[in-house]
DNA sequence: GTATATCTTAAGTAATTCTTAAGTTAATTC
DNA sequence: GAATTAACTTAAGAATTACTTAAGATATAC
């Protein structure tokens, strides 16, 4: 288990990292935010620990750019302060937990624990039902009942980051990545066939898709 | 030796629990699914023992979960239903054994001996049938009624790997590890020659393998 | 060390899927 | 309501993916 610790303070950075190794983690560890970001896109994390208040550029930055650029590293939050509102914005940010100074180290540990049990766990959950339509990622079909509805593999990952992704607009440069990856490309053009033909194949299987087109940014699917 | 206990009924889980106590055994227990789970995977059991019937995530989604993460602790399953359906797909998904409710603790206490003594990992069944096939994982065969398809090693350990995860896609990545291990790997052309050569050898024989290919995503067996 | 079997690679083929582009429809703005 | 823009649809060509086969490379057995 990989963690990356980025922490202002030298002396609590010392004391989190030899702790934590102790425990039998491996620690890599940075006081500046600009070298956390850098180190969080390359290397290969299963949790990142990140303060708020750094030099450079400040946390929240870090993890907003981290997760613009799509990166779904679990991050806990290091915040000297306790008010409501900065762990409000640090979860909707994108944090997956949130801690305030001072904090007991068994504390610290507790929560990474369960933060690193929640990402073995959270690929696993494999079925999205939405109006009468099954998504079965495992199987990756769609049916509508017992009909199933056949889809070409990019037609089926469109409608998977779409069943995945509700309530949210999904821009078509995230569909994008979510078909070709981040160092390749789909034209919106040709999502908009794919998607095209994926509605006319639910419409022959007697469904509509429950995903709207919200013009001039993407495609959501509300309940 | 150290047990996981996964049962959803608190009365008969502190009863197994205070039994395989007494007998000297280390337990720790849970009635929850997904709790199990993750104590499943972060402690080192040395047998789970595991019911079906859970709430939050059931027994074989546990067990599928745990096998996919290459978890190789021996798990024995508890049902209520003594369906013969129910066993052979418990063993299909990876368990190690398999005890009807209601049971004696004597029995139990006699299976788990049987599991912690097993040296090597074994599962308690050996052959898996499907379409007419027979696939002897001790022999390491496949016939079809009393003719033998003869398989290379490839081959044959391609064909095990569909028929032990039915009803799930299996990878070209996943065929590899199977074949070559964490550490090395087979090229996706050579499995694919390794899968024509055995669905030519079968055709040879008088059937088709139940493997269809699921473009863009991998191989799947259904029934 | 030789013989045999097996594995990998590569090239050809067939089938499917993807992308593009042009025309059409729908929504928004002025 | 006309103009403009964005999204949808369709079909054809391009590209990809999987299958098959055979030959050379590698491993295994004797």
């Amino acid at each position: 288990m990989k963690i990356l610790l980025v922490e202002d303070s030298s002396s609590l950075r010392r004391s989190i990292s030899i702790g934590l190794q102790n425990l039998g983690f491996t620690v890599d560890d940075t006081g500046d935010g600009s070298e956390g970001l850098s180190m969080a896109l390359t290397g290969d994390y299963d949790v990142i620990v990140l303060d708020i208040m750094l030099p450079s550029i400040d946390g929240l930055t870090v993890l907003k750019t981290l997760r613009s650029s799509h990166k779904d590293t679990r991050v806990l939050l290091l915040s000297a302060k306790s008010q409501p509102e900065d762990k409000v914005k640090g979860l909707l940010t994108g944090a997956d937990d949130y801690l305030t100074k001072p904090f007991s180290f068994d504390e610290l540990h507790a929560r990474l624990l369960s933060l690193l049990r929640r990402g073995t766990l959270r690929k696993d959950i494999d079925n999205v039902e939405l109006a009468g339509l099954i998504l079965d990622m495992q199987l990756k079909t769609l049916r509508f009942g017992n009909k199933f509805i056949d889809l070409t593999p990019n037609e089926y990952k469109i409608v998977e980051c779409l069943f995945t992704n509700q309530n949210i607009i999904v821009t078509p440069e995230k569909l994008s990545e979510h078909l070709a990856g981040q160092y390749d490309a789909v034209s919106k053009n040709s999502i908009e066939a794919h998607l095209s033909s994926a509605r006319k194949k639910a419409k022959l299987a007697g469904v509509e898709l429950p995903i709207q087109t919200k013009r001039g940014f993407g495609y959501m699917i509300t309940q």
